[in-house]
DNA sequence: CTTGACTCTATATTTAACTACAGGGTTTAT
DNA sequence: ATAAACCCTGTAGTTAAATATAGAGTCAAG
């Protein structure tokens, strides 16, 4: 079944404006066109905008999921390249992700301190607890933006 | 000591504009002004610009840490607020980190079939052994920008 | 006592990823 | 057959966090 740009952004909760915008940026395209020039998009365009939206999820930039797309998509040669671009984001990812939880502890130690030099003595500011738990545990599922 | 605006962007590596803009936006504030109006700084700022930087690192926007160091910063009285605020963000992290975790496992396996369905079969892509490993290690450390 | 490196304020530009018009055609339900 | 709800193109605006630029004053070295 064939669908126009507005229930295709109903079902994948994006705006028409972004799919259009994905389109220019060469992330998707509709199947086709209507007469009177109305894209219209098979089941397989959900396919991709998942795929876009996880690929963002792992950071990489719209410029570079194009390039995947763009590479990957029709069996292209230079797949060496895509590799090493997609093995040095997912790196750059792990560092931030070190990077998160090294601060998250430090971070709490430095408002540790500061509640601790505050001259002002009443009421006990418990920012620790907040910044203390130092688990990862995944929120049991479901969190769409 | 006391150091001058350049001084201390070197130091921090960062550029005398940011510190700048971050006293515009009540982040940082320089010690006092010479007679000519050039801004000094102690050694405080750099504890302070390492504070901002965790605290980005973390996740905080920097008008959610200005509202950290203006709360935090003179022994204010709502501090649950400040306290909910920091809990809140560092919630969102670590939802974002999961989602991190889950797409990257599913990132892995969209690329093997989008590699499986290509109709040239010439110079297999090795995607998956790129976005395979599924730990976290924090690399050795050392990772500033 | 003049060059060159530095500083000041104020304003404008950048980048990424949208998001919102403006000014029109088209489809659909009544 | 007409109004509501869609769609089109093209351009402009938004947000966050810087960066850059313009025009002018200041400081240290030779």
């Amino acid at each position: 079944m064939l669908l126009k740009i507005g229930q295709v952004a109903r079902r994948a909760a994006i705006g028409v404006e972004t799919l259009r915008f994905y389109e220019k940026r060469g992330l998707v395209s509709p199947t086709g066109r209507t007469a009177s020039g109305y894209r219209y998009y098979d089941a397989a365009v959900f396919e991709r905008l998942e795929f876009i939206r996880k690929s963002q999820a792992v950071g990489f930039s719209l410029d570079e999921i194009a390039r995947i797309i763009d590479e990957a998509g029709r069996g292209k040669k230079p797949c060496a390249e895509v590799r090493r671009l997609i093995a040095g984001r997912l790196e750059a990812r792990d560092r931030k992700l070190a990077e998160f939880k090294r601060y998250r502890r430090e971070l709490r130690r430095t408002l540790d301190d500061w509640e601790r030099e505050g001259e002002s003595g009443g009421e006990i500011c418990g920012l620790i607890e907040s910044l203390d738990a130092d688990r990862f545990h995944p929120p049991s599922r479901g969190a769409r933006r």
